[in-house]
DNA sequence: CAACAAACGAGAGCATTGCTCTTGCAATGA
DNA sequence: TCATTGCAAGAGCAATGCTCTCGTTTGTTG
């Protein structure tokens, strides 16, 4: 079926649709994802609007698609940041350098993340396709946990001695996490692994309350608030 | 200026406003923000969509109302439940009930929450009407924090032993809580202030991440993960 | 090579949106 | 009583997403 010689016709249709795709990114760059004109890029990639409609059957398939694009870029981007990590032993460092990453991605490109992690549209359900690029960097973030895990850092008390542990209620991530097959074979114990997940979900409100304005007069320096987060959620994941 | 004894088209002006504004809140409950159709919302109150803009003078303003009435009555149940813990000097318990309040609301009115801490519409800058009634949850929380450092719950060390304080990127809100006047004159420490400005971060990226589906497979039971997060969010803020 | 089918771009068209403008009616106040 | 003001209705404009049709081009098959 994957033809290396593809005929003339699936050659343009490839690139018409990575031009339009191109089109779109760009106009996200000025104008948030409820805002993306069907119209408006077909006029930029010099096409009618009822055109695009051979490429993509709806306004909403064009987000999916550059929602896909979007989740690989920063997971890319994250996952480039870790790796750049000299010392691969120093898992605060690479914690610390992964969630940095995120949140430069997020402030260079807003429109994107807002398409990414703001409130999704009415009617709309991600498809399938979008989950693995997805979770890239939660992933990674996990990997970097794990790996101190590995390395020994075994935290001290467990979720049981909390009134509200975690143990029930992550189920699905822990069992994710043994999916994942990393070098340890070792169930991660849910205490870190809701700790994990809550410090993922501490670094998504960081990121959204400084772009989307929450902390204007609050927060004077962003990014400086952010590696004290970042940091601060390292310790607190009760490692070593 | 401020008439007791209103005439009748005061009387109607305010009657219809509250009509269109109530019409809009119930069309809130089955579609985002941005599907918010002025026409749709004149249509159900019977007007014809020009004589809507003899109340609202765009889409945006009334935008705006909603946003303040959602802020309210999110910040009145919020400060309702915390009003209604029956031991004051037990903060802790004022604290998570506080977040699950807040919790609570969102879960009953996705889109109304939407509004509020989704990503916003561009080209739509809150007004100054908003920020006082948007910081009526913090500022709670902040007050219930507060109150257990006058209460004697010192905390430990200081921001400047970390490699990332926060003392000067929060000097605005520090100020801001100075400025709240509270039954403590006493300065708040940035450690603490970063703390609980960290700790509403994670209550909203807990609460979206639910919302928005980002949690689907992670976590089963959202209420209870979410107790989970609020308590360890307390602790974290290394009081007593 | 010829014939057929599929893909394609363009255009017209429909229903919808936010918003402006004009028109005529009704309530208000001197 | 009468001029002013507030108000609702309607038409209209520029957009939007999407559907349909109509020739034309491209690819495949007999």
């Amino acid at each position: 079926m994957e033809q290396k010689a593809k005929t003339a016709r699936q050659r343009a249709r490839a690139e018409i649709t990575a031009e339009i795709l191109q089109a779109a990114r760009t106009r996200l760059t000025q104008a948030g994802p409820g805002e993306l004109s069907l119209r408006a890029v077909a006029r930029d990639v010099g096409m009618v609007s009822s055109a695009v409609y051979r490429y993509f059957p709806s306004r909403d398939d064009l987000l999916t698609a550059l929602l896909i694009e979007a989740y690989d870029e920063l997971g890319a981007a994250a996952e480039a940041a870790d790796d750049a990590v000299a010392d691969r032993d120093d898992a605060a460092a690479r914690w610390l350098a992964t969630c940095r990453a995120t949140r430069t991605w997020a402030v260079e490109h807003p429109h994107d993340y807002a398409l990414l992690y703001g409130s999704p549209v009415t009617g709309y359900a991600a498809p399938r396709d979008t989950i693995v690029p997805a979770t890239r960097v939660i992933v990674r973030l996990v990997e970097i946990v794990m790996a101190a895990v590995a390395a020994g850092a075994i935290e001290p008390g467990t979720s049981d001695d909390e009134p509200h542990p975690f143990d029930p209620s992550v189920r699905g991530a822990v069992e994710a996490i043994r999916d994942l097959g990393g070098p340890s074979a070792t169930e991660a114990p849910a205490e870190l692994v809701g700790r994990t997940l809550m410090a993922w979900s501490t670094i998504f409100g960081t990121i959204s309350f400084e772009l989307w304005g929450h902390l204007v007069g609050s927060v004077s320096d962003h990014e400086e608030f952010f590696d004290g987060v970042a940091a601060r959620l390292w310790t607190d994941l009760g490692l070593s």
